[in-house]
Parts: C-alpha cells; sequence; structure tokens
DNA sequence: TTGAAAGCGTTACCAC
DNA sequence: GTGGTAACGCTTTCAA
C-alpha cells in the first residue's frame, strides 16, 4: 500500500515548485514549453494520477450537475438522460443521477443528497417540489432547471411542454372520430403529479366538448406499466363494454390495455379506441400502432444541455429562460 | 450571493467548536444529548448543507461506486441499476453512472473518467474489455465487479450468468417442440460482445442437437430493439417462410419480430416460433406472451450491492468472488 | 464531553 | 516564467 504520488512528488523530482506542476498539467501557456513535456514524462512515470476530489475542493467547482429522474426505468426519461449526458460530454460536466420513484418526498430527499456533493446545476424532472425542496434550492445560488412540465410557479428555468394541453389534443382527436364514453387509466394515488396532470387535461377538455362525464380507472400506485393496464382492464371485465375509449397514462398502459382487450375479444378500434402517451417504440411496433402523444424526449435533454452550457458560459444573464417544446398527436391504428 | 454555511457558522450560532458539530452531525454519541439536538436545530434554521466533496478530500474516500451500463434505456440494466442503487443506498454510497453504447472503446474513455473521481470500487457490465482498460483497473487497487457474463479472465469479483447455456436451453426447447430450422436475429457487427455470446451458444447448440445450419440475420448494429426486429422481419420478405423458428437477441427485438410477421400474416407460433431474451415485461404482457429467458436483472444489483458492502466492510477478504446467478427458460405462447 | 492543531492535494493570488 | 503562501471544509489525533 505505497503513499499517492502528488504534484509535490513530481515536482521534486523534475526541481521546480508544485505551482508549476499544476500549471504545466493544466497546459498553462506561461510554463516553458520544455519544462511543460519534462513534467509531464515525469508525471507519467510516477504513476501520478490527478486529484479531482482536490480540484473540487479547492476550486469549489464540482464539476456535477445533479439530475432527477422518477424513474430510471422509463424509455422517455432514460432518453432525455442520454441526451443531457452527451450534450454536456463536452463540457466537461459528469451527470450525478438520482431517481425519485414520483414521489416528491423522497425527491426532496435525493436534492438534499444530491446538493452535498456542490452540483453546479440541477435539473429536476417536473415541477412539483415540497416546500422544502424550493427553499433548499432558493438558499443556494444554483441554477435549477425544471424539465418535462410547465410549472406554474418555476424554480428557474423551464423546459417542458404542457401535459394538459397535450392531452386535450387526445380528446379533441377522440371527439372527431365520434368517441363519447371515455374511461382515462392511470396512477392511483396522487404521487405522480405529471399523470393527475393528464387526467386533469382529459377530464376538461372533455367537459368543454360536452362528452359524458370521464370515468378514472385506477392502475395502482405509480409507476404503472404494462401489465397494470393488462389488470385494470382484466379488473373491468364486462364493464369494459361500457367504454368506447380509453385514454392511458402512458404507451406501455396503453399497449397492456391493448393486449388484455384483444385476448378478450374486442376489436381494437372497432369496439374501442385506444390512446397512449409518449411515442415509446412500443406505440409504433405494436400491431395495431397506438395512437399516441408524441414528445421530444432526447431533445428536452439536448435542449437543456444547451441552456446549461450557456448558463456555464455565462451567456444566459437576462433571467430564467421557459422553453415550451410543445407535443404532437401521433396517430396510430388504435383510433 | 450569500457565503456558503458552514460547520463553523453553526459551531460559532451554538457556541461551540467546528469539531463537536462535526461529530453532532454524525450523531455521535460522546456529544452530549442536548447539545446534539442545539446542533441539529441550528444547522437546519442555518440551512446548513454538509459538504461531501470536503468530507472526500478529507477522508480520502470518496463515497462513489462507478458503474457502467452498455445503454441505460434498457429494462433490464436499469433494473440492475435500481437493485444496486437501493441496494447500497444503507451504505451512503453514491453511484456514478456511465453507459458504454455497447462499445469497449466507449467504455475504456469512461473508465478513464469515472476513475478521476476515486470511486471506491468499480461495477462493470460484461466481462469483455480492451487491455488498456483492464490496466487502468489493474494499476488501482479498486474492488471490480464484473456482472451479467462469467468472464474467461475475470478482473475480480463476478456477478452474472452464462449467455450461451441460456440459449442452449432456448434451442433445446426448440428443438423438442420438433423446429429445426432456426434464424437468429442480433446485432450486425462485434461490438455487441454479449449477443454474439448470445449467438455463439445458439449456433453450437444447434450443431450439437444435429439441427440444420443456423442462419444470422442482421437487424444492424447495437443497440438493436423492436424496430430493428421488425425490419430484419420485413426484409426477410418471403424468405420468412423458410424458417420454422426466429431466436432473438432481446426480448425488445422478438416483439419487433413477432408484430411484422403478424402483419405479414402469419401464425405465431403456428408458421414460426419467436423466442426473445430477457423476461422484459413486454414478453409477459405481449398477445401471445413471448417465450424468452429470464434473468434477475434486479437480483443481480442487489447481489453487486451485497458483495460489494462485504468487501467495505473488509468481510471479502478471501479471493473474488463468482458468483453465476444462472438463467431460467420461460414458455410463453410464442413456441 | 469538548476543543486545538494539523493536514488531506490543489490552485488563486501575489511577488519576483 | 516561476515560486511562496494561504486557503477551500472537514476530520484525525491528541490533549484537557
Amino acid at each position: 500500500m505505497t503513499a499517492r504520488v502528488t504534484m509535490r512528488d513530481v515536482a521534486r523530482a523534475v526541481g521546480v515548485s508544485p505551482m508549476t506542476v499544476s500549471r504545466a498539467l493544466r497546459d498553462d501557456e506561461t510554463v516553458n514549453e520544455k519544462t511543460r513535456h519534462k513534467i509531464r514524462q515525469v508525471a507519467n512515470d510516477l504513476g501520478y494520477v490527478y486529484d479531482t476530489t482536490a480540484q473540487a475542493f479547492r476550486t469549489q467547482k464540482s464539476g456535477f450537475v445533479a439530475v432527477t429522474l422518477p424513474s430510471i426505468n422509463n424509455a422517455n426519461f432514460a432518453e432525455t438522460f442520454r441526451g443531457l449526458s452527451d450534450g454536456l460530454g463536452a463540457s466537461g460536466m459528469q451527470l450525478l443521477l438520482g431517481s425519485t420513484n414520483y414521489r416528491v418526498e423522497k425527491e426532496e430527499e435525493l436534492v438534499r443528497q444530491l446538493l452535498t456533493r456542490n452540483p453546479e446545476a440541477i435539473v429536476l424532472t417536473g415541477g412539483h417540489h415540497t416546500d422544502e425542496t424550493r427553499a433548499l434550492l432558493r438558499a443556494r445560488n444554483l441554477p435549477v432547471v425544471e424539465m418535462w412540465d410547465l410549472p406554474t410557479e418555476p424554480l428557474g428555468h423551464v423546459i417542458g411542454f404542457s401535459n394538459a394541453e397535450a392531452m386535450a389534443k387526445l380528446v379533441t382527436h377522440l371527439a372527431e372520430s365520434g368517441r363519447r364514453r371515455l374511461g382515462y387509466i392511470g396512477a392511483s394515488d396522487l404521487t405522480d403529479l405529471r399523470g393527475a396532470e393528464r387526467r386533469d387535461g382529459v377530464i376538461a377538455k372533455a367537459a368543454e366538448l360536452g362528452l359524458p362525464e370521464v370515468e378514472f380507472l385506477d392502475a395502482g400506485p405509480a409507476p404503472v406499466s404494462m401489465r397494470h393496464g393488462a389488470q385494470a382492464v382484466s379488473a373491468l371485465g364486462a364493464n369494459l363494454r361500457s367504454f368506447d375509449a380509453l385514454v392511458c397514462v402512458s404507451d406501455p398502459v396503453a399497449f397492456g390495455v391493448l393486449s388484455e382487450c384483444r385476448r378478450m375479444g374486442l376489436d381494437v378500434p372497432g369496439d374501442i379506441a385506444i390512446t397512449g402517451f409518449g411515442n415509446f417504440e412500443v406505440a409504433s411496433v405494436s400491431d395495431p400502432r397506438i395512437t399516441t402523444i408524441g414528445v421530444t424526449a432526447r431533445e428536452i435533454g439536448e435542449q437543456v444541455a444547451l441552456l446549461l452550457e450557456d448558463v456555464f458560459a455565462g451567456n444566459q444573464r437576462d433571467g430564467p429562460r421557459v422553453v415550451d417544446v410543445g407535443s404532437r398527436l401521433v396517430r396510430g391504428e388504435t383510433s
């Protein structure tokens, strides 16, 4: 167990000061080129490894960007993370990831934990947070980005879209195709706030269009996925026939609903229409293809990355930026 | 731009030394209970946030565990990550995640980057690495865990299973059900080494059982998913009829294959059998359910977490541990 | 039960 | 071009 090789050791070996080593390793032009070369070589020979922890400590810059996702096991969020990760790669920032399991209390705990690492910015999924979380973030002078939502009271920058508006597009489309008896299938409790926004959007638009009241079909606590959609349908049994359209909180749920409907002998979309959300791969590959809302998951991540680069470069002085990336109806064969 | 609140500030406010604050916040029993309480409260009031960077610097322990995944957008790897994350939560370790996009060169770059953060252990997915990666890891005296494979030359601990053996189970099952003309659908190039292992496993077992030579159907470069499976099938056209079973590298690919076969009017499993890998949710929800290989994705992560806890606690002195978590045939309705 | 001193490895700042 | 000094916030160690 040999002691760690530090700049001091390199400096001694070369016969310069640690300061010069520090400069040389950062390719500081003011250091004599030959010295620089020598230092690099000796550092290599000695097996010197740069200590990022010490740097982060000294400069008070961690090189981290903290990110919270509701779930890592969700193709949309994973794509956003990839877009963010790839986009931020150039600036040398590293992502510190945590998942909230769709709970604002978990988010608070997570934010607290992430903040101890001194991130240089924090990216939150969604616009709903506990008061404590908001206070924690305000206390720091930290760039904050909320994504995947258009919060009414943003904490900082926003790159998202309106879930209610997206659902309105679906409901309008269904109504125009003659559907009237809508059911909404989503997570049961109020933990999935984004899901609740979608539900409320459906209810509001249906009311506006004069459709009968939308029935809420409980698929269990968040996160809900394929199997929960299937279970919700099989729990309905013969009551299924009282609907002519099922609006689902996400594509995986819609796929479960679709499979179960077919197992039960229903014709989709003849007997019943089904819609999803998110334009997951399964929506476009399944037979029939699922009507859904296209969101630019990867682009959201990329845009956040671009925004953060501006922030880090000091090019974002004119207050928080709010970007609505929008969403679009993707017509499939289930409606 | 207020300055950061440190232990010093808390100490001053309470009227004790920073040392006592440090102890109190770590719930050191030797600190008077009342003092401890007071300190916690004042810390809260002042909005004090513990500085892990400083701790990491002082103690020379980063509190990080580095993890590489081929892709974050893969339900299996995401589950493994969750298992690892949840399992490691108690020990206070934070995961530092990076994805390799199924390329060993990218893995090397990633490992290099992750190592600058002084992780206390590193977890790699798969058993294939560049020589440089191996050298980098050997040079450090760092616990290494390889998962999702049983490498022939492990770098350290292993928690995985044999991909070839798993495929052998599938091929045996297909042969026993009277299938003979097998096609294998997977990623084209050699970058997805785990996929290549699966293919070789299929070919070997088929040969052993005296089946005709297995044909390789190229689904494009890794990562391949639903749409690639569908495309591979539609590219086959009428040649599809020359197979009576299609073995796919993963469930998403199998689902794409299944959908496209049905679009083309084939009866599954009447005309053709389809198998996947990984027991993804889509396999058990789709209609018909897809025959697949069940792997304990989440459990792999949990086991890695348990192993690492042992390592950190010093209870893992007797050489590297190698665990074969195995895999099992999950019969669906596509075979 | 509490505190003082020292130091982890790096870099900002100034001096030469 | 180069170097000395001090400091980032915490914890180990020893002393009281």
